[in-house]
DNA sequence: ATGGTGGATAGTCCA
């Protein structure tokens, strides 16, 4: 099973992206954050016509996640969750689904603007919460993989210039901390059980030509949980798309598991 | 240089 996190910043834009993109790569499972998209624009033809069904919880303008399977795997969504349990959020950053037994946690990630800006408070709190969530979901789902853009890069390899960009938000302890925390409830970084290098990243910023010049980070993350993490055949980071016209700011990163 | 690029939307907000 290939699993794959994009996001994609607007679905409307990036379907051409993402409809050759899964021609290309055909992974089993995808999911997608700042769909920005309500649900009911959600482009359902267009995916069913490049042989993906889906799952999604969107609103207008910002934020948005969804899931998408590969119709010919023949699974089904079960157990959709779309709302942290204890916290009422009207933003779309969440969605769980189990597919063939995998339970799939989309998160995308509060960017949090600049350290102690407020958002910053809600980026820390927002993952409190998502760290109690997903305490009980890796009781109840031993094979589970949490996924998305972090809006963390989890150390130092992990960014282009670490003394520039010193404790700035994406970068400071306590988001490190918090995503440590997630870690230790037993998810391990699928791309670091393969890769221990640095210059991998998964967004540039569009400005000053960043990609060019690989000034990049590496937010966008693949967890497993200890049953998943002993399947797991390799991890990779697909930088063609982010080299396509009118590309997304983040480039896909995917996990091959070795089941089913 | 307090900028810069891009998306959604229609004067800014967000990243």
């Amino acid at each position: 099973m290939k699993i794959a996190s994009w996001n994609v910043n607007s679905l409307k834009v990036r379907i051409p992206h993402l409809t050759q993109w899964l021609a290309d790569a055909r992974p089993d499972v995808v999911a997608l954050q700042e769909t920005k998209l309500e649900d009911t624009k959600f482009p359902v033809d267009e995916l069913a016509a490049a042989g993906y069904q889906a799952v999604y919880a969107g609103q207008k303008t910002y934020n948005g996640v969804a899931i998408l399977a590969r119709n010919d795997t023949g699974l089904a969504f079960e157990d959709v969750v779309t709302d942290i349990p204890g916290l009422d959020d009207p933003q779309r950053r969440i969605l769980a689904a189990t597919i063939g037994g995998v339970r799939v946690v989309d998160l995308y990630v509060v960017n949090g603007k600049a350290v102690g800006d407020e958002k910053y408070a809600y980026k820390l709190h927002w993952l409190e919460r998502v760290k109690d969530f997903l305490a009980e979901e890796i009781q109840r789902h031993p094979k589970l993989v949490v996924l998305g853009d972090f809006n963390i890069a989890p150390d130092d390899r992990d960014v282009y210039d670490p003394v520039s960009w010193g404790e700035e938000v994406l970068c400071s302890p306590p988001e490190r901390a918090a995503l440590k925390a997630i870690k230790e409830l037993g998810l391990h970084d699928s791309f670091r059980l393969f890769e221990q290098g640095d210059g991998h990243y998964s967004w540039w910023d569009y400005r000053q030509g960043a990609f060019r010049r690989n000034m990049g980070l590496r937010i966008d993350l693949i967890l497993l949980g200890d049953t998943l993490k002993s399947s797991a055949r390799g991890a990779a980071i697909d930088r063609e798309p982010r080299r396509w016209e009118r590309p997304s700011d983040h480039t896909p990163v995917t996990v091959d598991l070795d089941i089913d």
